[in-house]
DNA sequence: TATTAGCACTCGTTTTGGGTGAGTGCTAAT
DNA sequence: ATTAGCACTCACCCAAAACGAGTGCTAATA
């Protein structure tokens, strides 16, 4: 019984103390795992078997006197060999499929998406914003504006619009804009944002003298206008507030922690990185995930796909006591849906 | 000393009371008051005046045997008739001046004024979108995307972008769909989009026969482009996390509903759009903004002008016992500053 | 040898109750 | 009109006691 192997009933029992917990949040005592668990066991037997549990830092109790809880490893092991995941039934699936609707517009689907995960989960919801790797130019257009400042419209990967205000040495008017415009979609149409600002770069010092003036002032513009986006990914949170009610989060310090950790988006979106290569969905137990805020939040997410391909990560934040059987089935199922409506409008 | 009318020694006690309650969020005492206010009385004849606040609404006591605090009666007349309002400093303004930097985007002015009012109050920034109440076309545009549908991006208001996609009855190519754009612009720019929209409805009905069938296509694609928006207005809030750390927030259910109601906006652009006619600095205290979710907090809030038009409003939410005569200034100096600013860019 | 009953023990939680102190309202004296 | 004096109230703190769920260990049992 001793050493680092768990033999059957332990693991049962194990299981069953996990399950138990997770559905009353309090720690479980032997007498009740005894009354629980099919196997016929003594209250005594079974506390033999939690002391066993607890050398191994499965479990552990919060004092002396108090039932057992189980730790992050416990947790883990209950996710990666004891769980049995409940399949989502029908109905369920094509309620999730209609509700996610339709609408043309890609955004309005990650949105609803991720209402979607915390509404049915009641945790929150997160879809990572497509990372656009490389972005291809399709169109630019310039608006004047007062004070020598310049409107300017792009519209790369084919759909998705950017706007943003450049500063320019003097006033330009409409036709000389739509002339630098002109000209900056014929060399650029179609091609990958970065390389359109290196070939500007070389080309202005080869061959700065036999340029025209507009030339010249279009490469300039185009830096402005093409200029790196910096903006690190992004994602959609839904439902945040969910995790008010949750005990675990009645710290209101924690959780301010937590909803500053949202804003700042960065750790978050790190997180959410990880499990961008993975496949399948990926679970990430308390201070497993080396956040420090997430220290009593599990993460269950998955990457969902466009044309074979990964895009983007979906999941649902919420409390490491949670029902890991139902809403792991609905992180994959949502995953699988929102690929496949993404594909149909693509 | 009965009656309703209050002598001027009784409102320099009950300035002097809200005042220290709002300092140290204790029910202030009798004898407190007796040391703290620069006149000269015993703590029986307080006990007396505080006795005529209490039967006038002003002031209530938590318990038998505990100091008084203002009722929101209390803080009103606080409010309107006994504060003094400490001016900002120079540097102050000059601070807020520099922050709110000047970068040619409006969205970022109005980001960085949000952020900053909460930065600078440690409690919740806001700032309502302008209206717009007439949205003047300047320029429209499609594109084609696969599954009959077409980008549309409109410009209007000299300035701002808007995109979404329509679904159209069959393929059009995109030299078609140049020449529908240029139809609608030469009919439709510097229009304002409601009346385009009406005009386009009867010139379906008055030349249907007449005209070629593209033009038909153009007006009906027209029709869904330039659809009613229907985004009731929006507003930016920064800083909410701060209101987590008031201890009157210390409730998480009511955190939580009104966490909630930010969420929800309508309410609170509700709320907002009374201060939109009003002039100068406005105050909600508790429960008089009518919302149950604000009853602990008060709404501080200024309309905003560019060209002395008003087209928004800022301000900032945080709880009843707020420092007013710090907050109010902020609000004011806030309001006029980002007016100017846009004025600058405009 | 594995299981179980029994038992002493631990420790968080709840209840009780006295003490303290800040603050009150009332009354009578100034 | 103001104030001193006084009895009273009540939240708060602290310690002791009662409670009870659960434990580990040991010895009896199948």
């Amino acid at each position: 019984m001793s050493g680092t192997e768990l033999n059957e009933r332990a693991q049962l029992l194990l299981k069953n103390l996990v399950e138990r917990y997770i559905r009353d949040g309090q720690p479980v005592g032997s007498r009740t795992l005894s009354r629980e668990s099919s196997m016929e066991l003594s209250p005594a037997t079974i506390r033999n078997v939690m002391a066993d549990l607890e050398d191994l830092g499965l479990i552990h109790a919060p004092h002396t006197s108090a039932g057992r809880i189980p730790t992050i490893r416990g947790y883990r092991l209950f996710v990666d060999n004891l769980l049995t995941i409940k399949p989502l039934n029908k109905g369920m699936v094509s309620a999730l499929q209609k509700q996610m609707g339709s609408s043309g517009d890609p955004d309005k689907l990650l949105a609803s998406a991720s209402r979607q995960l915390s509404d049915v989960t009641s945790m929150a919801g997160v879809v990572m914003l497509p990372r656009r790797e490389q972005v291809s130019l399709r169109q630019v257009e310039f608006l004047p504006l007062s004070h020598n400042r310049v409107l300017v419209i792009l519209v790369v990967n084919e759909r998705e619009v950017q706007n943003r205000i450049i500063q320019t040495q003097r006033n330009y008017s409409a036709a000389e804009l739509q002339q630098i415009a002109n000209y900056l979609n014929q060399i650029c149409a179609g091609r990958d944002l970065r390389l359109v600002r290196q070939t500007l770069l070389s080309d202005m010092d080869d061959t700065r003298s036999s340029m025209n003036q507009l030339m010249a002032d279009a490469i300039q513009m185009a830096q402005q206008a093409f200029s790196e986006d910096e903006q690190m990914g992004d994602f959609l949170l839904a439902g945040q507030t969910n995790l008010m009610s949750y005990e675990e989060m009645g710290n209101v310090e924690k959780l301010r922690k937590l909803f500053d950790a949202f804003n700042r988006k960065r750790d978050i979106l790190q997180l959410l990185d990880q499990s961008l290569h993975a496949d399948g969905v990926q679970i990430f137990i308390g201070e497993e995930s080396g956040y420090e805020v997430l220290d009593e939040c599990s993460v269950v997410a998955s990457p969902y796909k466009v044309d074979g391909e990964v895009i983007g990560v979906l999941g649902v934040i919420g409390p490491t006591r949670m029902a890991y059987d139902r809403v792991i089935p609905i992180v994959d199922v949502t995953a699988q849906l929102l690929g496949a409506t993404l594909n149909q409008i693509k």
